[in-house]
DNA sequence: TTAAAATGTGACTGACCGGTAACACACATT
DNA sequence: AATGTGTGTTACCGGTCAGTCACATTTTAA
């Protein structure tokens, strides 16, 4: 099944292979986002990583060990896209929400790998979390409601500073635009489905809100 | 007695005990929809219907089987609320419009058992199935993209027949609310997230799309 | 009344789940 | 040479998964 990518041994591993702990998370990050976390068992995890179950579990505590740091990964990695995609336009809060619904439409591209194969996009890697989530799980569910409460928080935030009337009700309004951008894009490939329209349906609101 | 076989079961239903298959079928749908798909097995169905796993097999061939038809009884309930909904503004598509995004809110006591204890709605049934069917399932994955297609084609139709610049794009627009406001309902109670400002975000947006 | 249909029961398969134990091996430092 | 660390290997645990079997029992229709 696999073959060792021949590999040496010293200068390999500062090089080109990373600590197995590593490679580990990378692997399951990639699984868990195109398959889901459910359908990943830490066996495949470990076997597409190279490795084996005993290293998994040297490495993490547990599956769930693994999944709260995926899921605070991928937090970390959307709000660094964010910050990114506002960035320019700092002071700018008009600017700021238009190039965030822009670069909404490269998001896909941002996050997936070169070699992903997927025919859809994923979405939102944690709000598909809090599909499979049961109730009772404290710890991930949390993570998933800290992390929708600060994008609401942030949007809310920008609409404030926007000057708008109702800032919260139109920030609710664009985060409602972005959470259906990601649950709709689970379905439609890249941006064929209603996802395109959401860069002008944002600029809408918000003119609406300003007017 | 008249001697077709399908007549005698109606009694039945009336009195309390409906047919083991109806049975199966009403508390898979139930389980479905708060715990998920995968994560609710055979057994637990089987169980919680009063039953076995054997009569579970006896009447549907397999567990993608009942899916399948749970999640077409669910897109049929979804768009008989849908022309409920509609139904009193026909010839009317901007009430009609209106009517919909302010029943959305109520929608969640309409799909809910009273008895269920949810502390959050669960959203889309289709929509959450989409998360976690496998990329390789057409038959359900192809239920869903029917679905998801239907309801963009009906908000498109009526962002024309409102007579709206550019339909489509206010159609989708309103798609992205909507499916925003199922994926959000997945972490906020019933209405306390950003789903409250749908209704006059939509209106906003059709305001837009009509001056 | 009687036979057929519907349903219940428990055991079973083979695969997979998350997680663990015991041991072997390579290598880097000392 | 000795030691410790990181890693690989194999087998195993108890449990659950979807799905099947033979057979007993109840319900229903003729």
């Amino acid at each position: 099944m696999s073959a060792k990518p021949g590999a040496e041994s010293a200068k390999a591993e500062e090089v080109g292979k990373p600590r197995v702990r590593d490679r580990i998370f990378e692997t399951a990050s990639d699984l868990f986002y195109r398959h889901g976390i459910r359908a990943v068992g830490v066996d495949a995890i470990a076997q597409e990583a190279g490795t084996n179950k005993m290293s998994f579990y040297r490495s993490f505590a547990s599956k769930d060990d693994l999944v709260a740091e995926y899921l605070r990964d991928q937090e970390k990695e959307y709000f660094a896209w964010w910050d990114e995609a506002i960035a320019p336009y700092a002071g700018n809060p008009r600017r700021q929400l238009e190039a965030l619904f822009e670069a909404y439409l490269d998001l896909a591209k941002f996050k997936a790998k070169a070699d992903c194969g997927c025919k859809t996009s994923r979405g939102c890697a944690l709000g598909n979390a809090a599909v499979e989530i049961p109730e009772d799980n404290e710890l991930l569910g949390g993570i998933v409601h800290a992390y929708k409460t600060e994008i609401r928080r942030r949007l809310r935030k920008l609409a404030r500073e926007l000057g708008a009337r109702e800032p919260d009700t139109l920030g609710d309004a664009l985060m409602l635009l972005m959470e259906g951008g990601y649950y709709t894009r689970l379905t439609y490939p890249q941006n064929t489905g209603p996802v395109a329209a959401i860069a002008r349906a944002a600029r809408v609101l918000i003119d609406a809100h300003l007017a």
